[in-house]
RNA sequence: CGCGGGGUGGAGCAGUCCGGUAGCUCGUCGGGCUCAUAACCCGAAGGUCGCGAGUUCAAAUCUCGCCCCCGCAACCA
């Protein structure tokens, strides 16, 4: 897979504003994360979340709970402006689709559709579930009502007049697009699976509704369908088609990160939408699996729901993070469980990485009054060459654990190398010379370890810059600061309390 | 024949597309070290890669058949 083209946007899934946030909208959101903050550390990048507020879900919601929609989104956006930052998560952007800039957007891009002759009239029908909001098909229906198990309600047949998209005109020029772009739609398993749907063929999809009103005005009457208007939030917030601030044409088209469930809207749908507007198609969509609960699909019945907002509160944001994004391949599903993560946090954070900053900078302490000394030589430097050149390509083509892998063979190689040359005797000895060699490798690899790992643990990496005594914060530019030896000696380092505390086990 | 994911040392997982000495983390056992958050380093034990057949000089990897587990139509990334 290749590293996506910069300036770098990159998208989370605007979040259905009725629901609760739950582990898996934070799993986007992380990862969004550290993919924009390592795409800001070689050039410009932007990256957006937002909230998906319409539909008719939303509008029943709101008249149980007494309130107008409004009123109802508005007390419910911010559980979902809380998501991000509770996670060191930071947006260039958040986008409502309730936000006048959203509906300009959604309009111009109708009409564009209008001009291209993609978009009529036609009568959209069939059997309704009014409980589940969904229209089934005949042979789906178990004598004659709702096939949802947990539904079983009678369907009425209902009929309403509608905008519809002319989608299966795209059919080959999708398929097209997705024999000569084999890395548009990633993981493969996704990939493969558009492509049978795009075999038997696509429905023209109907893109307005006329039986509520909770949704993007259309002049003629009706709303958008929720979906339509949601796919276009990651241009409305570009500032399209107005585009004023050049945003649009400095970060269109970008990358979306999506869930496996929506990969389908996405890949399809949303492409042969920018088309059909004469616009550019997405860089690329990456649909990533889902979390289970050791194994279990969460779900509030069962009960084994993660609440994100509490994991960080025991283990802190950047222990979470760096477990989601090192435990297991991003794509796949994987089951989490409070046990691994508290032996990822003792293991890989506190003994691995923090036991290292903290040793080495207690010998700085003793051997040298804590100050950076000259070194003669290096035992890693050549070692580490590749290392920022293979992280960010691990990184930028969503291979988070296997970026982190790489991170951590330096952290290793650090330990390795207090234990082979023994800084304690080198002391005893007077062999001051390898003595400070020694020492300058360990502050400096620490220094490029703060560096790598800012994109994953933004607030410890920025503790470990601290600690090494320097001026600034690890956000900057790679190009400029992983020099090897960029540490200047006579630095005084300040060692502070233990990076990551060991969290034990609940007792038995 | 609904769709999708999976079955690899005690646990959790890579590797499977593009066949060629089975790899990682944790755990266990043994050793080393004392700078450090009982942390660190080295070594070892432990696997017929779900089952059967086929292709091949060679199969975890390709082909066919079978068994088992789990998700999707629901609060949802």
């Amino acid at each position: 897979m290749r590293v996506p083209p910069r300036p770098f946007y990159v998208t989370t899934p605007i979040f259905y504003i009725s629901g609760t946030p739950h582990i898996g909208h934070a799993y986007t959101t992380i990862a969004a994360d550290v993919l924009v903050r390592t795409g800001r550390a070689h050039g410009p990048a932007r990256s957006l979340t937002g909230t998906d507020e319409h539909g008719q879900k939303v509008a029943n919601a709101a008249a149980a709970a007494g309130m107008t929609p409004q009123q109802y989104v508005d007390s419910l956006a911010p559980n979902w402006k809380a998501l991000a930052p509770a996670f060191d998560a930071k947006f260039d952007d958040f986008i409502r689709t309730t936000e006048p800039r959203h509906a300009r957007a959604c309009l111009a891009l109708f009409e564009k559709m209008r001009e291209s002759g993609d978009v009529y009239e036609g009568v959209y029908e069939g059997w309704y579930c009014t409980h589940d909001e969904t229209f089934w098909p005949e042979a789906k229906l178990i004598e004659g009502r709702c096939p949802n198990p947990e539904c079983r309600r009678p369907v009425q047949w209902l009929s309403e007049k509608n905008w519809f998209f002319r989608l299966s005109k795209y059919r080959d020029r999708l398929r097209e697009h997705f024999r000569a772009n084999p890395e548009f739609l990633r993981p493969q398993s996704r990939y493969n699976e558009m492509m049978a749907i795009l075999d038997e063929g696509l429905e023209d999809l109907s893109i307005s509704r006329s039986s509520f009103d909770w949704g993007i005005p259309l002049p003629g009457g009706g709303v958008l369908y929720v979906w339509y208007d949601a796919l276009i939030n990651y241009i409305s917030a570009l500032g399209w088609p107005d585009d004023a601030d050049g945003l649009f044409r400095t970060f269109w088209p970008g990358m979306h990160l999506v869930g496996k469930e929506i990969a389908r809207f996405h890949s399809l749908i949303w492409p042969a939408m920018l088309w059909s507007a004469g616009l550019p198609e997405p860089t690329r969509v990456y649909a990533h699996g889902w979390i289970t609960n050791e194994g279990e699909k969460m779900s509030k019945s069962i009960g084994n729901v993660i609440e994100p907002f509490a994991l960080v509160e025991e283990f802190g944001a950047d222990s979470v993070r760096y477990f989601l994004m090192r435990e297991a391949p991003f794509g796949s599903d994987f089951s989490i469980s409070i046990e691994k993560l508290r032996q990822r946090h003792n293991s890989d954070l506190g003994n691995d990485l923090g036991n290292l900053l903290r040793r080495s900078l207690a010998m700085l302490q003793k051997y040298r009054d804590g100050i950076v000394p000259q070194p003669t030589e290096s035992s890693v430097q050549e070692r580490v060459a590749d290392l920022p050149v293979t992280v960010n390509e691990h990184v930028m083509c969503l291979r988070f654990r296997e970026a982190l892998d790489e991170i951590w063979n330096l952290v290793t190689m650090l330990n390795r190398a207090i234990d082979e040359q023994k800084p304690w005797e080198l002391y005893k000895h007077n062999r001051g010379v390898e003595l400070d060699a020694l020492l300058y490798d360990l502050c400096e690899g620490l220094r490029w370890l703060s560096l790598l790992l800012f994109p994953f643990i933004p607030s410890k990496a920025t503790e470990m810059w601290q600690q090494l005594g320097l001026e600034g914060t690890p956000e900057t530019t790679w190009a400029d600061e992983l020099v090897w030896g960029k540490l200047a000696a006579g630095t005084q380092t300040s060692p502070g309390a233990p990076l990551f505390p060991r969290i034990e086990p609940p007792a038995a």
